[in-house]
DNA sequence: CCTTTAAACTCGTCACGCGAGCATATTGTA
DNA sequence: TACAATATGCTCGCGTGACGAGTTTAAAGG
């Protein structure tokens, strides 16, 4: 609710900025244009901008057309950057991004069943590392429930409540890795451009994310997009989050050992890989667990597109895999669980683009948010 | 993606405008101190929009204080208007909304089982009768599915794939009476203020909409907030949309005709009414079934409270009755669906505050954004 | 009647975007 | 090689809107 001039007069330079980012190689002459500018204001803006050292121009690449060429505007080299920290069920890196969203490469480090207490500090001295004038805000990714800064329980990592506050005294943003994987598909993969997109991804169960003009849609204190927690499966299952039911319990290699007649996987992503596998090269058995997975997977597709009427949805970890060997399955379940209406126009069912660069992407994405601010400006 | 100077240089005025409509009763002292105006802005803008017919200052009620006294902002006289209509089940109402949300007046129109073809040409005509130039848009609401402007079914209306844009040619916004419900309790009822919160209107079937910050989160086309088609419900009982299981079957008047033994009733809403009526008598039948159903009702919110993470749930329709006299059945069964975590600290659970107006007063505050842009001044 | 208080009004200043006109860099053609 | 065509950047005067300081106004209190 503050509309005083300061605020006011910075939207032309963040409109500027906030296009350069997420139209990385955009020249000049296209921004102007895109936001309605006179080649005098972009001028001033451009000045304003390069002083305050955010961003700068780089010679175009030749169009071959006439005209005075016009210049690409790129991350200022002193300009800012956020932290990145992407932990995984096996590993952790910190690496950094800047105005474009360009991850830096870094180390990947193994994790392997350690508490938080061991890894955390590691992760606080990696960042520690590349504290500096240029770091602004830090973005983590972690495959497990968070709430605000907390970590309320990553399954496969064993770790619980953990406040992921204390890596860092710079603005910090913590988030799911599959809602975050949702973030980057919107603004920089397979949903970019949409209005509503929702994103699955499917490792140890399901999580996602909903997308609003480029926004995620994650509820009070971030710990929305825990879809796998509909109770779309047999209610009698018991779900380690606590409820029954779960959906969760029905897409992953836990289903997959279920309909296979096998115990528990002791790690249900190994185990859906193998299984994967074998239905690519042929094995029937493993061939209709994928198909039966696939199908309670577009089963809650069909549902979710009922409560949320997305433009598009975009399937991650396991889910690309699901679409490649079992997509006819899935996609009829989805048609089955959809209100008869949309039937004929379902919004349409594809892969992730970003892998698994998706959590990290989104992390940057949701750090440099917190930075492409008219504070971040003033300052 | 326009930022050029006609666009920022009436944000002032329009802040100090939507200031106005969403607290009504306002002061320019008031609104002035949270927009972070000086009064000197203060007076300028002020100027700026009863010239342009926008607002008016009336004499404020004293306050007992000293000093000298400030005016309350209040709709011009001649300010813009939106047409709200408010299409129940059983009933038709035309009528008007100014800057504030307060509706007028206006005459109850009878329904009862006519078919589209017959109730929208009146509909129409009642719209005609208030077109004026103070006149600037519609605002419909209607108990079915909704896609852009087209009804795609309403079941207790027997409505099917009406184009609602023929009542009008002014801007035109078209939503579920569920979903808009949520919006008026957001904007005017119990969840004023709260960043996210999830309304679910029980009628026949269950509906409602994810509010952030104020604004619906409908999806690509209007047609989100069907969360009656989520497969909550027993997978084998086949649902009118076309898809199995849904939610809508366990939370209604035909769930307490199944819990009771009874045939499938006629009019699931009056059934329901003469049960709970019946439960508040003493019944013990008629309370077991409401008991049932409001579990249903308990578990789903549960399950959406894990996938949206709302600060606070709002209950309208049937769902205020439940939460009346089976409040403790429903409680209980959303601490068993929501995730172990979050037993200890629920989003509170509560009844709507705006009953039947629900529907009405958020397509009036619908309309209103349509009209509450920039766009708007300068016309 | 004068003081205190809170808010409205007045006016000079400043920042930003606009638009017009000029300068510049590249391609295409004579 | 010179010049036209084209696209873009740069400069400068103008208008708008918010700010802030100082002044005025309308109430309550003594």
């Amino acid at each position: 609710m503050d509309h005083r001039a300061e605020t006011l007069r910075a939207q032309g330079a963040l409109a500027m900025l906030r296009c350069a980012h997420r139209t990385p190689g955009i020249t000049r002459a296209e921004a102007a244009a895109r936001l309605g500018l006179s080649s005098g204001s972009a001028a001033g803006i451009m000045g304003r901008l390069r002083a305050a050292r955010l961003l700068a121009e780089a010679p175009a690449p030749q169009t071959g057309g006439r005209g005075r060429p016009t210049a690409v505007l790129v991350p200022h080299p002193d300009g800012p950057l956020v932290a990145v920290v992407d932990i995984t069920h096996a590993t952790w890196t910190v690496t950094t991004a800047a105005i474009g969203g360009a991850l830096a490469a870094a180390p990947v480090h193994r994790l392997l069943g350690q508490p938080a207490s061991a890894v955390l500090p590691l992760v606080r001295e990696a960042l520690a590392a590349l504290h500096g004038p240029r770091l602004r805000a830090v973005g983590v990714a972690i495959p497990g429930t968070v709430h605000g800064r907390t970590l309320i329980e990553a399954t496969n990592l064993r770790w619980r409540g953990v406040d992921l506050g204390v890596l860092t005294s710079l603005p910090l943003a913590v988030g799911n890795d599959a809602s975050l994987a949702g973030v980057a598909e919107a603004l920089r993969g397979a949903a970019q451009g949409v209005g509503v997109a929702l994103h699955l991804t499917v490792e140890v169960g399901v999580g996602g994310v909903l997308i609003v003009d480029g926004r995620p849609v994650l509820g009070a204190a971030g710990a929305g997009g825990e879809f796998g927690h509909l109770p779309f499966g047999d209610p009698s299952r018991r779900c380690p989050c606590g409820a029954g039911g779960c959906w969760d319990l029905e897409v992953d290699g836990r289903a997959m050992a279920r309909h296979l007649g096998r115990r528990a996987p002791a790690d249900p992503r190994a185990f859906a890989e193998r299984t994967i596998a074998a239905a690519r090269d042929g094995d029937p058995a493993a061939a209709a667990a994928c198909r039966a997975v696939a199908a309670a997977l577009g089963r809650g597709v069909g549902a979710l597109i009922n409560a949320v009427d997305p433009a598009v949805v975009t399937l991650g970890g396991l889910g690309v895999d699901l679409l490649d060997v079992a997509g006819p399955a899935l996609h009829a379940a989805t048609a089955e669980g959809v209100m008869a209406w949309r039937r004929d126009a379902l919004p349409p069912v594809v892969p992730a683009a970003l892998g698994s660069q998706g959590p990290a992407i989104g992390a940057a994405e949701t750090a440099m948010a917190l930075v492409l601010t008219e504070a971040a400006l003033t300052a």
